[in-house]
RNA sequence: GGGUCGGUGCCCGAGUGGCCAAAGGGAGCAGACUGUAAAUCUGCCGGUUCUGCCUACGGUGGUUCGAAUCCACCCCGGCCCA
């Protein structure tokens, strides 16, 4: 454990604490300490990685984590970072979440270890789903003023909102997770929870419904909002969420979505989302400032991240399929590298019949490379879109034999990175 | 429950009877430049069988030759009052 704090903070991953002597107790003694997941759908996202990893450091600095899934409180949903009212999830929705969520968690946190330091998966269902309201009212609702409540960023943000307001059902959202937190207190003696810096909120109220009723001392620590270059949110796309889950976004699409990183980033990237060492952060940072075309803290970034949610060998994939694509040499790669390495890409099959008969436009729309033949043509006539890596600018143009590879494959792209490969049946 | 203001395209936000697929900004897409970066510049940015047609301005119905714009009712939200 010595060591842990001074990894933490040369990391930049200590936003916030409720008491200056946490880092000091994370070096010093064993903690048990929770993080939350929301199941709001049922798979976790780039956005939750930061969480993850930094579970996954206490962990593996003895510490004993337990991820928390919030099948109880999502039934409810958090107010914090959402400008509007949620939609609301029925149970059987959120259990299947949380059920598919298990196996990501497991990914970055040990569940198996035999030692004190083993990880848990709880679900506040387990105990928020059968507590009475009237219960709840008098052991919780009691320890807190609407005055503070209302006091709280998410809150207040919500209402000084115009046109926008929260519901009473949100409202109470922390006072579930300041109940959380005392639950786990009293059945796992955890004494730390961790979470970003919109947690701040819920989690001093947890540590103060502990303090109050259970006379005992609890601590909180945040890390900072991880975001962009531009300080906008981290984790979209223009296509959407960046998801863990490989059937949702590829292990190849993960690889780009981090070799993108921006350079005003990478360096805190690599310290949120890679286990390396400070020496290894510390070249990386050099050699992004000294040669930022070649790009080695980017590219460490994204084989790392790869290697971390889908395992080494996906990594290696992907970067391979990198490699191939963006050496310019597409055209020159033999029929079987050119489908290894677009492996990853977006696949449709369509007749063998179809060739000679549909228009370039119609086989951009039918592959999913266009939203719409509008968008297909307007791509087209300005030059963004290439058969086999050859930029084709007739909307109107039928494929022929002569642009079939292997006998039954076309790669379509769209701009500068979008392929899409196309399998004649 | 009463009063009042509001609900416009992905988001913000103009429009207040025809000239409106709807100003402007942002986001997004494509191109140039480049390092698969940032910044910048250019074009596009509802759909389509494309000098037209269809869909769209919370919902439904109405007035009108014609409505996002007027009227009625309804739904949703803000603020104030009870």
């Amino acid at each position: 454990m010595p060591g842990l704090a001074d990894d933490l903070r040369f990391r930049g991953l200590v936003h916030q604490v409720t008491d200056p002597s946490v880092l000091d107790r994370l070096d010093g003694e064993r903690l048990t300490v929770y993080g939350g997941f929301d199941p709001t759908s049922d798979s976790l996202h780039v956005g939750n990685l930061l969480q993850l990893c930094t579970l996954r450091r206490l962990q593996l600095a003895g510490h004993r984590p337990i991820a928390l899934a919030g099948g109880g409180t999502g039934f409810i949903g958090d107010p914090g970072g959402k400008s509007e009212e949620r939609t609301l999830l029925s149970a059987e929705e959120l259990a299947a979440n949380v059920a598919s969520i298990r196996a990501q968690l497991a990914r970055f946190l040990d569940f198996e270890a035999p030692g004190p330091d083993r990880a848990v998966l709880l679900d506040n269902v387990a105990w928020l789903g059968s507590i009475g309201l009237l219960d709840f009212l008098r052991e919780v609702g009691k320890q807190f003023t609407v005055g503070q409540m209302v006091a709280k960023e998410s809150v207040r943000a919500r209402l000084e909102r115009e046109g926008q307001g929260i519901s009473y059902t949100e409202f109470s959202y922390m006072l579930l997770q300041a109940y959380d937190f005392r639950h786990l207190y009293d059945e796992h003696d955890c004494r730390l929870q961790i979470g970003g810096s919109d947690q701040w909120g819920n989690i001093t109220m947890g540590v103060e419904l502990v303090r109050r009723t259970r006379q005992a001392e609890v601590w909180g620590l945040t890390s900072p909002l991880v975001v962009k270059a531009d300080g906008t949110k981290f984790g979209k796309t223009e296509v959407g969420t960046v998801w863990l889950d490989a059937a949702r976004t590829s292990p190849y699409q993960l690889y780009q979505f981090f070799l993108r990183s921006e350079d005003a980033v990478v360096g805190a990237y690599l310290r949120f989302f890679t286990f390396l060492g400070r020496d290894e952060l510390l070249a990386l940072d050099e050699a992004a400032r000294s040669r930022p075309e070649r790009r080695e803290a980017a590219r460490t970034l994204a084989r790392a991240v790869c290697a971390l949610v889908h395992g080494e060998d996906e990594a290696v994939r992907a970067e391979r399929a990198a490699d191939a694509l963006y050496s310019g040499a597409l055209a020159e790669l033999d029929a079987r590298s050119i489908l290894e390495v677009l492996a990853e890409a977006p696949t449709t099959t369509v007749p063998r019949t179809a060739l000679g008969e549909v228009s370039l436009v119609d086989l951009l729309v039918t592959a999913g490379v266009a939203p719409s033949r509008t968008r297909a043509r307007t791509t087209v006539e300005q030059g963004g879109c290439y058969v086999n890596d050859r930029r084709e600018t007739d909307p109107e143009r039928r494929l022929g034999e002569d642009d079939v590879i292997a006998g039954r494959y076309v790669v379509l792209r769209r701009g500068k990175r979008e392929y899409h490969l196309v399998e004649l049946a």
